[in-house]
DNA sequence: TATCTTATTGACACCGGTGTCAATATCAGA
DNA sequence: TCTGATATTGACACCGGTGTCAATAAGATA
């Protein structure tokens, strides 16, 4: 294709390669008809500027990294529509680094894209943010990064996550006034945050109710679909039973649910179970999943535009950004 | 980071700036003890290339576009890992780009994408294929590109398909075995090839069991989960109803098991369905879906590799390559 | 009209590699 | 030990932009 350089341009429109650069990037001192000249030589010729040139000389890449490990692909997605189609407003391309953080050959890798000066920033999905010795790397460096939803929030600055504490209270609000006073919970991934605060608006929403809490309703999994199975094997054993099962996530659920049918019992009419997150999967599974969305794109999108605002240089914003979540009600659940 | 440049390792070393990139490009003619103590220059002064200056410098991105166009996301993933993993191991970097090619606008950015040098290769993924004007300008440009199952198999090579007839004749012929006779169809996309193949493949099957083709049992849907829904509602209104159904893909056959269950039947015990691809919701709905694995991942790996021969300038492969399928029995299906 | 600002434009170094080709070693054979 | 062939290394232009700062043009002011 076109090997027209900003020096073609110029000669063609009779000014200095400077100018045609600064036609192209949109600067300020540029008089109206020069900049029109330009233009159509620009047009005529059918420049188009060459990335590697610019990334060169103006010492940036213009390209974010998107850092995920191990994360269900459900969430990836729509954390990879938010931000490439937010990038790419704001000029920016993406690149996807599935890697294990939790190897430090992965970890030096990261560092070496930076050094290679192969992206501008980083934008961290959970669990990745849990790579300790890289976060701080980076924070040392002091090269812009930032979070979704990170667990350590103390330390980690900026970051943007959702309501995860309030769409918990409000779900199992739902369940309560359904006539569910038997709550079983499974619990995510100890190592993250989410789970905790998700955890933590369920008992709210018992201690509200006025219900008492029994421990022995809340078993562990790790957010996949055979964790949620096992974990609801267990639940049914229970003595008694417990009418609803609230999982971490909607994979956990339909793991949930294949038990129970399994089980030989039905959903809704013997329990009820409701997910977290409100992933494509939870609309096609049968019956449809009660769940709580979590607003991904939305998310992805925000710590897109911070990020690259960071790299503008600008700090006018919130570092701890909080997205709301919302119920979606459909067939998993039913009164008691 | 870093701000060495192979000048700095040079003087370090002793020796002139190309001898540096020599070494760090593994060329031959450099003697074992030069090599040897610039490897020691670039270990102590920690020394990492620049990408952006290679870029531009060697003409080439090493980077790879990956084009998609309202594909599943579940197929994506598999192509995305493949992709991915196996561009890394030659070097190569991937950017993800979603699209919609049955729009001008966005043909013009795939085609700026390549004037701004930002890719050196194309892989396309079904339905991305279909962009007649852009692929037949890539052709014209001899820009390089390979294609995941095209549709149009006469004019487009490179590319990297499955043996869907194949597949769908052993699953056929699995139903039929099982007992099932009348094995209702709901087909996909017209526009895409694959599905074309999987019909061929249920017809073949019927025809090598002496069983008569039934056009009634053929109903079209778009793999969406709804239109397996849709058409499975319609396949349970016919009379002799169907005992099996074999759908397109797995996102229908999530659609025709909850449309079963709203009538009051049951999965297997009154009709088995089966789906094509095997994406992780086959396993994970209720009861786990018998498929045929779709070997996307290796499909992926395969057009990569191809891909990069092709920017080597190497030509020594098959410019039509075929990966077979794989039955996988679940629980959807049973004997009638 | 001469002078001082301020708006525009141009000259040129530089980013950090790769490619080409000439220069210098090295080594076998005479 | 000398010579030609081959192995190594270096010099330098170049990729196509951006950044800096000087040069020039255009107005404003006196």
């Amino acid at each position: 294709m076109s090997k027209i350089t900003i020096r073609d341009v110029a000669k063609h429109a009779g000014v200095s390669f400077k100018t045609v650069s600064r036609v192209i990037n949109n600067e300020p001192f540029v008089k109206e008809a020069t900049r029109q000249k330009v233009q159509t030589a620009i047009d005529e010729l059918g420049y188009v500027i060459s990335l590697p040139a610019k990334r060169l000389s103006s010492g940036q890449s213009y390209t974010l990294g998107l850092i995920f490990h191990n994360a269900s692909w459900h969430y990836i997605q729509d954390v990879q529509k938010g931000v490439i189609e937010t990038a790419r407003k704001f000029g920016y391309h993406t690149l996807m680094h599935p890697c294990d953080v939790s190897h430090a050959a992965d970890i030096d890798e990261i560092l070496t894209m930076i050094s290679q000066r192969l992206v501008d920033g980083l934008i961290f999905t959970p669990p990745a943010d849990n790579a300790q010795p890289l976060i701080q790397k980076l924070q040392e460096l002091g090269f812009p990064f930032i979070c979704l939803s990170p667990k350590d929030r103390e330390n980690i600055h900026p970051y943007v996550t959702t309501s995860d504490r309030q769409g918990a209270f409000e779900m199992t609000q739902y369940l309560l006034n359904l006539g569910h006073s038997r709550i079983g919970f499974i619990h995510g991934p100890d190592e993250q945050y989410a789970p905790h605060d998700r955890f933590l608006g369920y008992q709210q929403a018992l201690t509200a109710a006025e219900i008492e809490f029994d421990p022995a309703l809340v078993v562990y999994g790790n957010d996949y679909y055979e964790s949620g199975h096992a974990a609801t094997q267990h639940l049914l054993t229970l003595t008694p039973q417990p009418s609803a099962i609230f999982c971490n996530n909607d994979e956990m659920a339909a793991g949930a649910i294949a038990a129970i049918f399994e089980a030989g019992l039905r959903v809704p009419e013997n329990l009820s179970v409701v997910g977290f997150d409100n992933i494509p999967l939870a609309a096609q599974i049968w019956p449809p999943l009660t769940t709580v969305e979590q607003p991904i794109f939305e998310m992805a999108a925000h710590a897109t535009t911070h990020l690259v605002k960071m790299l503008g240089g600008k700090t006018d914003f919130d570092p701890e950004l909080k997205i709301p979540t919302k119920l979606f009600i459909r067939k998993s659940t039913s009164k008691i």
